[in-house]
DNA sequence: GCGCCAATACGAAAAGGTTCGTTGACTTAC
DNA sequence: GTAAGTCAACGAACCTTTTCGTATTGGCGC
């Protein structure tokens, strides 16, 4: 599998979009979006050609409103992300980017014992 | 103290020298950046001047070479990115993040460990 | 068939990021 | 004091990202 660039910040918005909707027309992304921040339909038709053209998307060409899609599923893209952020920002150190985004802001119960959940599991794993 | 702007790629290699060295002129961070991915002077010291401008650095006029400093500290750099991020790729759920991080590349066991200390301070901290 | 509508395609323009060449100013070594 | 070297300033060039106006297409209702 070739490697996907990585989005930019409006692409990312826009993937958000069809993660959580599943498939969708450019009319069913631009609503979306517009529901939080307006943009013009055009501004989303190029750039659904642009990442399609990237490979981020891929599209079915269906008469009358072609059907776009994520390429990578959610957690790919964010795995390639988060990796990125720990690379340029981090020097790779995975308890600094936990130390920092827990200061960032409170976090709740449910969330903590969440990730101690992934902290045992991920441990079983490996051992 | 006014907000400053996220830094881009270029900017946060440059911050990352000066958090490690220290107040530093344009040629130390230039023969630092070199170490590995060969840049021109003066594209360092663009950067420098275009940071200045932004806020992101401080500097001092000494004659003959200005001695550039970051304005913030790495720790609170790093908590806007990862805030960032957050809301950006992982609508906001921090055990979406770790377990992506996670996942993204090994964690030795040591890490493993300092992030549950980390998990265990917090939760005295906030309680 | 003809005009209307929703959709795509095209391309230009604005904004931002990145890179570097050139210039002029000052310092030190001779 | 002159040459060689180091430095900051400036601005041009180029690329990518973002935004949108205009043109074009193709089906549908009449």
């Amino acid at each position: 599998m070739a490697k996907l660039p990585k989005p930019t910040d409006a692409e990312l918005a826009i993937l958000r979009v069809l993660w959580q909707r599943g498939p969708s027309t450019v009319r069913q992304v631009h609503d979306a979006l517009n529901a939080t921040k307006k943009t013009g339909y055009t501004t989303v038709l190029k750039f659904l050609q642009i990442m399609h053209e990237k490979g981020l998307v891929t599209r079915d060409e269906a008469p009358y409103a072609h059907v776009y899609q994520a390429r990578q599923p959610r957690e790919e893209a964010q795995r390639t992300l988060v990796q990125d952020l720990l690379n340029r920002a981090f020097e790779g150190s995975m308890s600094g980017l936990v130390l920092q985004a827990l200061s960032s802001r409170k976090a709740s119960k449910e969330e903590l014992s969440q990730i101690r959940k992934i902290l045992r599991d991920y441990e079983r794993g490996v051992k």
